[in-house]
DNA sequence: CTAGATATATCCATATTGATTATAAGAGGC
DNA sequence: GCCTCTTATAATCAATATGGATATATCTAG
């Protein structure tokens, strides 16, 4: 079934005011680089492209708690930290009928990212290749494929992107994408995914050293063949 | 008719979707506080206090649309900038019903205040005092009286006020609010009234003029019984 | 022409940042 | 046990940005 086909069975005039729903932008550092949670569509509209895992708000429903109840039903993700992204609300971003969706961002460690994949086998890891000019991005398959995204879904996700630059450093979005805890080399190349470029690496480490948020924990990374780093872990200002 | 009394004749079970609603913080900084643009309430709920403009998201309109026809008709104000803020949504944060608020903050010149002051007679012109201490702020009228204000309209304020700091040293949003033609000194009163402390001057001075973002126009001010200072526009960067 | 007020420029001490170089600490080969 | 390799951590220096104070310029009012 077609687009065009489905929609000439749908009523848009059904009912007389916006339906709300809630997509997840889950994001996790994967391999160096941003990657996010897709499911793939199966039914019209927009079948065979990628989307945001999403649901609609329920009449006696707090907006961020049915975006917990869909990161827990859709991905698999318990007690997941949200933050409201954005909302969209263009006439015609969904053709089926209007609705209003509010975007949440949810950052995770690598391994939270792995265990959702594992419990949810529709979950598709889309890396999220920022362009080196600055403003687009494109999402890829691991095979490295590009993959055609769903509605405004793209708009959202290059909001999350940006979102994500703009709090890097003054901010904890960097902590939530680390295990608790991390060496500085790790908390760098976490910035470098999210900015795209390298950093300077003795003015990093003063930097987030002079910033308070870090303190040491005394043990240090184990399995590597050179000297291995002290392990930190994220301490909330005082 | 009390809030009590005119819950009993309404069924909040009516409708089983949440509304959409718009509400607008009009702002501006007036004799050196930031000041907004409050409706007193004359119907229950919340009758006699103050609420943001607002008005129902049409089902054919977007939302921004929806922002700039409230901005119109409830503050007699045309093509107003605005830009979205926040989007509250917590179920019992109507007594009516379940509505779903998207927030959008506009920001205007004191000279674009004033006119819509005497546009729309019921609009009040409402002080918004930040607490020294950090978060908190308080709404005064121009008497000096507490002004109690309906539903979460406080929150949503308060979230105004802290985008409009974070925003300030790195977006435009400080030129938002003076005329197109302003003095070094008026950009600084703009920043400090949004900070609530002072500001050194010839720091100021360099990083305003540094970033790039202005260019002196060869006039200066009028009417000052002193030395009248360079009047410079907002140059957006190159 | 002078006094008063404010704009604008200059100067210096200090804090922050980018970048380079030096030292420390572990693993593994011999 | 010692050497080498690799990376962590520390120290150092130059360049830049910032806070604070002072000096100079330019207007109005009288």
């Amino acid at each position: 079934m077609s687009d065009d086909e489905f929609l000439r069975h749908y009523d848009p005039q059904a009912f007389d005011r916006p339906s709300i729903t809630v997509d997840l932008v889950l994001l996790a550092i994967r391999g160096g680089r941003p990657s996010a949670l897709l499911l793939r569509r199966d039914a019209p509209p927009q079948a065979e492209r990628w989307a945001l895992p999403g649901g609609f708000v329920g009449i006696d429903e707090d907006l961020e708690a049915a975006a917990v109840r869909v990161a827990r039903d859709k991905a698999g993700i318990e007690g997941a930290q949200l933050e409201q992204l954005y909302t969209f609300g263009a006439v015609n971003r969904d053709p089926r009928m209007r609705i209003v969706t509010v975007a949440y961002l949810g950052l995770m460690a690598e391994s939270a990212f792995e265990a959702a994949l594992g419990a949810a086998l529709q979950l598709l890891p889309a890396a999220l290749e920022i362009d080196p000019g600055g403003e687009g991005f494109a999402a890829r398959s691991p095979e490295g494929e590009a993959l055609p995204l769903a509605f405004d879904h793209a708009e959202i996700l290059g909001t999350a992107l940006m979102r994500l630059r703009g709090k890097l450093d003054w901010s904890n979005v960097g902590f939530s994408l680390l295990p608790e805890r991390f060496t500085l080399r790790q908390l760098q190349e976490v910035h470098e995914a999210i900015l795209g470029t390298p950093l300077n690496k003795p003015a990093f480490r003063r930097r987030m050293l002079d910033k308070g948020w870090i303190a040491p924990t005394g043990t240090r990374e184990a399995g590597a063949s050179f000297r291995p780093a002290e392990l930190y872990r994220f301490q909330p200002n005082t």
